[in-house]
RNA sequence: GAGCCUGUAGCGCAGCCUGGAUAGCGCGGCAGCCUCCUAAGCUGUAGGUCGGGGGUUCGAAUCCCCCCAGGCUCGCCA
């Protein structure tokens, strides 16, 4: 049996042999809207040439490839419309192969080989003096999930989180314990605890400017090496990882290594001596090393100021070399629009630096989260917090179950709310383009209904249901209606709608592989709205369950591709598929 | 002043990279569908000079140029 990802090279590949003998063989072939066929090939570019009107051409060269084709083959049929040739396959062969080859794939479906491919993909990088808000939710999520994505299509991706655990906003928090704190402990999530103080130091500053001061001995101090500092800022930066984790876990983050810029702050003297022995940074007039990248179309960028003290670009090239030490082939920094331009300069500088892979650096970019007040801004706290983000969903949801089913038990409303708050999030951040800004509005930009994730998740609830009806009704579990499928015929899949799926289910591993090439999970949510709702039409108008022999049998078996596909789906996208709903 | 991103129906978006057949989807509006496998669903209907103007092409929402509007950024913030 064919692979899945070989029935698209399949099919096309039946398409060209059948071409190999026109005028049209070097013509790039189109999927056309699905009303003319699945593949077409446009004859304008032989008009001139033949001297004749493109319809006819069109007609003239159909009738020709007309009689190679068949039901029995995969190619059905071959129709001239206008100046297009239309190929369609032959529904019953594509019904077989599809849905044999999910049944067999399972949640492998869709996903490729292993390659050599080693992906770097540094996300999240927060800074620990306070919680983390929905700007760090896009850009988590937009993260972990191209991860997934690329994982899928055969990368081994090691996903890295950059903690920016000092600096100024960290020293602020601990002097702000240390002056009113006692050394008391959280009596909340530790890392909302650890931002109180911050916020505290914040409005105390506006009373009392010199505490400015005492916040900048406290980062000199710690930068000396001074215990007691080091002591309290230890504390409060674990205290700090700890409560993220708690959110990583619900957004369903995770890394596979943890770069701590306390760790390697220190350590810029070598890479920049090397920089400037080599030319790629020079010291300006007042003693900081800057690289001048005007002969390469960009801004000089300050690398290290005079008094020898670190910018973040220093850290940045610090880190490049320590990512180095995993030698990967592509490095990928998500990280938001408004730092497109440092990038840029970030990554030329690693090239002249000699960096292997620095021509294989990619800045995943993304739009800023507004709030109708404007752009959050922590200091004034105009933030959506993650965490109370999250809670509210959860909340929204549960009155959303409650309202459909007031027999549920308490424990089964959480459940469900979280998946499905959860997935409302979730799909709400990542079905949008991350090249556009969001405007949020916590009161009304989420639902649960329309181009929503509850709405495919409902889809996929909808099917396991059916999938229990025919259990408890026909006393068959469904595995025995999959041992059938070896000799079903799929030709009883006559419907529009029935084709229609077919052909979704087949472009699901051409979908997914697009989405991984261009980092971009909005193309797979698309996907799996389009796939749900031709469930739903599917399932409005025609029965399952209560259909008869080979009939029902290839609805069931279709409609079992259509859950795995959505499972898959949901699963890349780090949102559950729920059985009930 | 310069660079990058965005501009598609009242609102929110897809399509643009790789030009092709009457420009799609959701919300909202209006009119309908639960004696039938979950109505978080489905059907119908109204709604668009694809920001504007040039150009390339047999053909432009898509490619090129100019302009307009909004956002981001422009050596020692992260």
């Amino acid at each position: 049996m064919a692979s899945a990802m070989d029935l698209g090279a399949l099919y096309r590949g039946a398409v060209e042999r059948l071409l190999s003998g026109t005028p049209l063989r070097a013509v790039q072939l189109e999927v056309p809207d699905p009303r003319f066929g699945d593949l077409a090939v446009p004859v304008f570019s032989l008009a001139k040439g033949m001297r004749k009107e493109p319809a006819q051409i069109a007609k003239e060269l159909a009738a020709e490839l007309a009689k190679e084709v068949g039901a029995d083959r995969l190619i059905g049929s071959v129709a001239a419309i206008g100046p297009y040739i239309n190929f369609t396959f032959s529904d019953a062969k594509l019904a077989a192969d599809v849905i044999r080859t999910v049944a067999s794939q399972k949640e492998c479906y869709g996903t490729a080989p292993a390659s050599k491919r080693k992906v770097l993909l540094e996300y999240s990088a927060p800074n620990t003096n306070k919680p983390q808000h929905l700007g760090h939710i896009r850009n988590n999520l937009l993260g972990i999930t191209v991860a997934r994505l690329l994982a899928a299509r055969g990368d081994t991706v090691v996903k890295a989180n950059w903690v920016n655990d000092r600096g100024m906003g960290v020293a602020k928090a601990n002097v702000a314990y240390l002056k009113w704190g006692k050394g008391a402990a959280p009596g909340k999530k530790p890392d909302h605890y650890v931002g109180d103080w911050y916020v505290r130091f914040q409005k105390e500053l506006a009373k009392d400017a010199t505490l400015e001061d005492e916040a900048r001995a406290n980062l000199k101090r710690w930068e000396d090496g001074d215990t007691q500092v080091r002591a309290v800022w230890k504390k409060m930066r674990d205290w700090v990882i700890e409560g993220y984790k708690e959110t990583y876990g619900r957004l369903g983050c995770s890394f596979d290594i943890w770069y701590f810029e306390s760790d390697i702050w220190d350590q810029a003297k070598p890479i920049i001596d090397e920089g400037l022995a080599k030319g790629v940074f020079i010291k300006d007039d007042a003693g900081n090393v800057v690289a001048d990248l005007e002969g390469h179309g960009l801004p000089k960028k300050v690398v290290l100021r005079a008094d020898g003290t670190s910018v973040y670009a220093t850290a940045d090239i610090i880190l490049a070399k320590k990512k180095a030490e995993l030698s990967p082939d592509v490095s990928i920094y998500c990280v938001g629009s408004e730092h497109d331009l440092y990038f840029r300069q970030l990554f030329k500088i690693l090239e002249l630096l000699g960096f292997s892979y620095a021509k294989n650096c990619h800045h995943l970019s993304y739009g800023l989260v507004y709030l109708p007040e404007g752009k959050m801004k922590s200091r004034e706290g105009t933030v959506v917090d993650a965490d109370d983000l999250m809670d509210g969903m959860h909340a929204l949801a549960a009155e959303e179950v409650r309202k459909r089913y007031d027999d549920l038990d308490g424990k089964e409303v959480e459940r469900r709310a979280e998946s499905i708050g959860l997935a409302a999030l979730k799909f709400y951040i990542l079905k949008i383009d991350a090249s556009r800004d969001i405007h949020f509005d916590p009161k009304e930009s989420i639902s649960f209904e329309g181009e929503t994730g509850p709405y495919v998740q409902y889809a996929h609830a909808r099917i396991c249901s059916v999938l229990r009806q025919h259990e408890e009704q026909n006393g068959e579990r469904s595995g025995a209606v999959a041992k059938r499928a070896a000799k079903l015929s799929f030709e009883v899949l006559a419907e529009d709608e029935e084709k229609r799926l077919v052909r979704m289910l087949y472009s699901y591993p051409e979908t997914l592989a697009k989405a991984a090439l261009d980092l971009k999970p909005s193309t797979l949510c698309r996907y799996l709205l389009d796939l749900a709702q031709g469930f739903s039409i599917f399932y409005q108008k025609h029965r399952i369950v209560q259909a008869e022999g080979a009939v029902r049998d290839a609805r069931l078996l279709l409609a079992d591709s259509v859950r795995q596909v959505l499972a898959n789906g949901l699963g890349l996208l780090g949102i559950d598929a729920p059985e009930r709903m």
